[in-house]
DNA sequence: AAAACACTTAAGCGTAAGCTTTACTATAAG
DNA sequence: CTTATAGTAAAGCTTACGCTTAAGTGTTTT
C-alpha cells in the first residue's frame, strides 16, 4: 500500500511506449484487472504484467489486490508532474526563442 | 524550413530521455547553437546532433543554419500536443478510479 | 591558400527495453 | 480434492537506443 515516486524521468520513461500509454488510457476511463486490461493489448499477459509494474513503480497507476485479481487505476498526480514539467518549458520560451 | 509532425508518439519518445530533455530545458531559456547545447552534456558534438535530430524530428524544435551555425530552439506547440494527451487522461479519472 | 571552426555522416559497439515461453503460486469454483 | 482462473517470476531472445570514433562537408578567419 506504499505509494511511489513520480519523478519526472520516471513518468516520461513509462509513457514512452504506446502499450503503457493504451493501458493508462484504457484505466483512464475505467479501473480494470490485469486481465481486462490486457485483452484489448494483443499481447500477452505476462508481458502486460511487466508494464503495469513500470507504470505502478513510477506512480501512474496503483493497484490492489481482491483476491486473486488485482485492479489498477490511473492516479492523475503522477501525470501532473509530467505536465508541470512541460508547461514550464512552454512557459519559458520566449517570443524569440 | 519544413515543420515536423509532433505525434504523441514522437514526442513522448523523444521527451523520455533525460538528455533530451535537459537540451529542451536549455533551449527553453534560450535559443542557442549546436554546440552551445552540447558543452555542459558532456557527451560527443555528433551524440547531441543525434539528440537534436530526434527532437526536431517530433517537432519540439525546430532549428535553421546561419552561416555555419546551427540555431536551436524550442516550439511550444508540439509540447501543448504532450500536455493535452495527459490533461485528458488527468480529466477522465472518475473519483472511484 | 591554409587553417580553424561548426557541424554532419557513417559505422560499430554495448546496454537496455519489450516480448515470449515456461514454470510456479494463490485463490475460487465444481 | 480437483480443476480452472488470475496473476507472478524467471530465463532468454531480438531489436532499438544512445554513445563513440573517424572521416567528410561547408563556412569563416588568418
Amino acid at each position: 500500500m506504499q505509494s511511489y515516486q513520480a519523478s519526472v524521468e520516471s513518468v516520461f520513461r513509462a509513457l514512452a511506449d504506446p502499450m503503457r500509454r493504451a493501458i493508462v488510457k484504457q484505466l483512464s476511463r475505467k479501473q480494470a484487472s490485469v486481465s481486462t486490461v490486457a485483452k484489448p493489448l494483443g499481447i500477452s499477459l505476462a508481458a502486460v504484467v511487466q508494464h503495469i509494474q513500470v507504470l505502478e513503480e513510477c506512480g501512474v497507476i496503483s493497484t490492489h489486490k481482491e483476491g486473486r485479481v488485482r485492479m489498477c487505476q490511473v492516479e492523475p498526480r503522477a501525470l501532473v508532474v509530467a505536465e508541470q514539467w512541460l508547461s514550464a518549458r512552454r512557459n519559458s520560451v520566449s517570443p524569440t526563442g
